[in-house]
DNA sequence: CGAGCCCTTGAAACTCGTCAATGATCGTGG
DNA sequence: CCACGATCATTGACGAGTTTCAAGGGCTCG
């Protein structure tokens, strides 16, 4: 099986061999990185672009009272932060969660990437999707109540472990209810008691880091989850659908 | 002065004469909307970029409660919808809330400029710093209350009005109460009265469509409001600042 | 075996939403 | 020019959702 990266980007768009390569040129030496670890902090001037090929991380931001919220989860495949290339300072912090897998790349790589007309569009296909389930995340915090919150997170990281191919209808979910908490912006209590809603309505199993689904088409029903926004191409619906 | 487009890259990063030529060839026949107009609706196939130019207008979605989301403000200089470039569909709309001035540009032209380098950084810069609000907004909606949102949300938009030469002080804020609440995400009802406890704070003034904010600082403070995440470069603290 | 962390539970307080009614503003048509 | 309806802003009362505080339980790891 291709990696995560080129098998994310196929998804949006076809790559050449060539194309491929270059991706995979750029993907060497992954290095390990233990839980709960900052691979860039708020404030840094950043140096490389991250890119995730094993594990869980996150973006987070602190707010000045103190208070913690998860922007993103970066799952293998995802880059971390594009930001690198232009801006000059990072306006969040990122870390891992579980232990993962992480290829540093040079600015310049990246710039390099950019010139190629079909990666170039490949990346920023990537980018605009990041941004598409950013948007979807305030919709969720904005308007939903937090059983729905927390029932359409879940939804979510199904489908895009689906694309990468770690998940069929349960997935290894490596969060504290805290970090789910702070993902919805509930009290950590009040996660608590909707997550076993959840399981109450016999939607869900989660044990030992490990999240069953029982009904995806009643916990959609039930988070208000529409997909259209992940924009799933090709290969999304079916985790072994060949993309060449 | 230099049209809300190029003042707002600029700031991101130094443009040669000949890009910004480029630039102004782009953003010919702009064409004048109503208040209150769908320029992209969720579901559509999109045609071509929009660029606002005059006017005030953001993007949006519905839940399936029916529940609105204002996702963003799309202020002079801001691209609604770079999404065009690769996705095959909408997945939110976007409307005017004033009367705008719209610049439509093929799908074509946003891939020529993306063959030069310096203006496909530029790109970058504006949908990075895009995503960046929108995160900042996630935190906002997330983990702040509702007062402290709706001073947030205040701050952003005088600083970025600035940016494009629109603010001072104060700035025309053509939105209605209900706008407000679906962008920070309360009822129309609670956000009236968080309303009247900043006005009783004597940090703002609003009528008849305009906005003065009386003390930045204590309006800030009082939000929480860290300007960072607006990566404002050389012109943004002073809006006569020159920028070549 | 104890320390620490996370999960769980209960009770009280608070923020915010809903419902309902009133008032203000504005554009339109008589 | 005024009356009318429509839209938006305002206010009060009540209830729902959520937070906070506090305490106890379970598990892992040294």
């Amino acid at each position: 099986m291709e990696n995560a990266l080129v098998r994310k980007l196929e998804g949006y768009i076809s790559l050449s061999p060539d194309d491929k390569r270059q991706l995979n040129a750029i993907i060497r030496n992954p290095r390990h990185v233990p839980a709960h670890t900052d691979l860039a902090t708020e404030g840094d001037k950043p140096t490389s672009v991250h890119l995730v090929m094993e594990g869980f991380a996150c973006r987070y931001k602190f707010t000045a009272e103190g208070n913690r919220q998860i922007m993103a989860y970066l799952l293998p495949g995802d880059f971390c932060d594009m930001h690198v290339v232009v801006l000059k300072q990072m306006d969040h912090s990122i870390a891992t969660i579980s232990p993962c897998t992480v290829v540093d790349i040079p600015r310049d790589h990246i710039l390099a990437l950019l010139q190629k007309p079909t990666l170039s569009l490949a990346l920023w296909c990537a980018a605009l999707v990041d941004a598409a389930v950013l948007r979807e995340w305030l919709v969720n915090v904005g308007q939903r109540r937090a059983g729905q919150r927390l029932a359409h997170v879940l939804c979510e990281l199904l489908l895009r472990l689906r694309i990468v191919g770690l998940a069929d209808n349960s997935y290894d979910l490596p969060l504290s209810q805290k970090d789910l908490a702070d993902t919805i912006g509930v009290s950590n209590v009040h996660l608590n008691r909707v997550l076993q809603d959840l399981r109450r309505e016999d939607l869900i199993t989660w044990k030992a880091e490990h999240l069953v689904i029982k009904d995806i088409d009643r916990l959609m029903e039930y988070s208000g989850f529409n997909p259209n926004y992940l924009h799933i191409g090709r290969q999304g619906a079916n985790p072994d659908a060949r993309t060449d």
